[in-house]
RNA sequence: UCCCCUUUAGCUCAGUUGGUUAGAGCGACGGACUGUUAAUCCGCAGGUCCCCCGUUCAAGUCGGGGAAGGGGAGCCA
């Protein structure tokens, strides 16, 4: 049987009188012997939909007895109401009970606030709060707006591989994808795993970047970019890493770091307008109740140009700005939290692009500059959050990346297939990578990327 | 992985110098209530004080060890 959403119904899709069926759980309810107010919720949009239940209806006794989560069918007839709070309310005609709260005592989510903690231990049944449900709908018009975004400018999608049996990725530990016996796995001469026996007759790893896969695709499509998900075995405990995470990179042929860093300046002006636009609703409950003045941030964010400033100056500004650091700032050092906070949070007041690093503490792809000390990358500080994107143009001078490849203690024969690409009509071009979880969270104010990803994976916690 | 903090009712927390029967708010439950908005009012039930070991006549409280969670740092997105 078909049913209406209840966002369409709030939003005044159906004329008023019009009878409706509406399917959802209750939310609160306020219930007396003469009629009951119940709020149901459909996850469609913030509020819920008040039912307004007379004690005519021939179920009332059980009527009275529902519960916060209880699920319903309600058919009725949509009127304008006579309460504050909502303009339209839906008056029954009959509410079929579909199923019951078993023991409303032990329920775990109670009609009150909960903290982000206990939620995340029932990560299976916190969907249904107004938090999480609200997080819930960021997180898809964020992503869908990434896609619209790169879509509309002409980039591809593309699926890079989760599973890699390269193990040359370098950024970080990886986990390891086998059908090995793990307790008495096959073992070479000289007595180590032999991983030629395993599934992929190689040793193989769950991706920690599709960056070096889509840059092939970036030298033949011209604009291309990879969605999907991400893992580091890293054992970090923090509230801005995730073991299972999902990324955005986009990588752009014929293009310089000013190109790629405007590109990550649109793109996240683009997303901040969409949810704007989009989810007003959710993003007034994350204004009240998370972070005040969030609404105003992202419409300043989303008009004003950002800051864009080379290391070196950062350095300076760092040394001079009269802030006794923890960790001292002098030009080679990589910058820390509290030197990435000070300059975004104090002296920009805004997200700020950091430019051109000393080459030591970069990537071995990252172009090196005509000064031979700094390389074209570059990183996007958001306030509170601290590093969101990380990017560079590429180095696409093949003895050039040689050289920092052994600079770096790699085999450049390992790389054989990302080497072609300088061999073989190369081309500038350059991206970055986004933090999806920390993009929802920097919107949303939502402080532990945790409590923005459906089921968090973190070290020592993969429950549910 | 390092530093700091926390763990008491379903949830959020208080708990004095170590001393009788461990408290509040919210939630749940029962009742009242003809337009409520996290309704309101009245009533009631609800405890392995995170776990183990120790000190003591006596431990929620003091000591040691462990676990889980949080904040900060490092690594990064």
């Amino acid at each position: 049987m078909s049913h209406s959403s209840i966002s369409d119904v709030l939003a005044g899709k159906y004329p008023v009188e019009s009878i409706i069926t509406v399917k959802g759980w209750i939310r609160t309810v306020r219930a007396n012997p003469n009629f009951s107010f119940i709020n149901l919720h459909d996850g469609s949009c913030f509020d819920p939909i008040q039912i307004v239940a007379d004690k005519n209806l021939s179920n009332y006794a059980e009527i009275m007895k529902l519960t916060t989560s209880c699920s319903l069918s309600v058919t009725g007839k949509i009127v304008e109401s006579q309460g504050k709070g909502q303009s339209f309310e839906i008056q029954a005609d009959s509410i079929e009970i579909i199923g019951l709260v078993e023991d409303p005592d032990t329920y775990p989510m109670a009609p009150k606030r909960h903290s982000v903690e206990y939620l995340r231990e029932h990560a299976h049944l916190r969907p249904r709060t107004n938090l999480i449900g609200a997080v819930t709908r960021v997180r898809n018009t964020l992503a869908q707006a990434i896609h619209r975004f790169f879509n509309e400018d002409g980039f591809q999608w593309i699926a890079t591989p989760i599973i890699t049996a390269s193990d040359c990725e370098g950024a970080g530990e990886m986990f390891r994808v086998s059908t090995l016996d793990s307790v008495n796995p096959p073992l070479t001469d000289e007595g180590k795993t032999d991983f030629s026996q395993d599934f992929f007759g190689k040793e193989a790893f769950l991706t920690v970047s599709g960056q070096l896969n889509v840059e092939t695709y970036c030298c033949a499509l011209s604009k291309v970019y990879t969605f999907g998900p991400t893992f580091r075995a890293e054992n970090s405990n923090t509230s801005r890493h995730l073991a299972e995470f999902w990324m955005v990179e986009p990588e752009i042929a014929f293009a310089d770091l000013a190109t790629v860093a405007q590109c990550a300046e649109d793109m996240l002006k683009y997303v901040f307008k969409a949810v704007l636009n989009e989810r007003k609703d959710d993003l007034e409950f994350f204004d009240q109740r998370v972070q005040k003045g969030l609404i105003q941030r992202l419409e300043t964010l989303s008009e004003t140009s950002f800051v864009r400033m080379d290391y070196t100056d950062a350095i300076e500004i760092l040394k001079n700005c009269g802030k006794k650091f923890e960790f001292p700032v002098e030009w080679g050092v990589d910058l820390s939290s509290e030197h990435e906070r000070y300059l975004a949070e104090e002296h920009v007041g805004g997200p700020v692009i950091l430019q051109n690093y000393p080459k030591e503490i970069k990537s071995f792809y990252m172009r090196m500059n005509d000064d031979n000390k700094t390389v074209a990358a570059m990183d996007v500080l958001a306030p509170g959050i601290g590093e969101i994107i990380g990017g560079s143009q590429r180095e696409d001078r093949l003895d050039i990346l040689d050289a920092r490849m052994i600079e770096s203690g790699l085999n450049p024969e390992d790389y054989y297939w990302y080497r072609d690409l300088r061999r073989y009509g190369s081309v500038p071009h350059g991206g970055f990578g986004l933090g999806f979880e920390r993009l929802v969270s920097y919107v949303t104010g939502v402080a532990n990327v945790r409590d923005v990803i459906a089921f968090p994976r973190a070290a020592k916690s993969a429950n549910f």
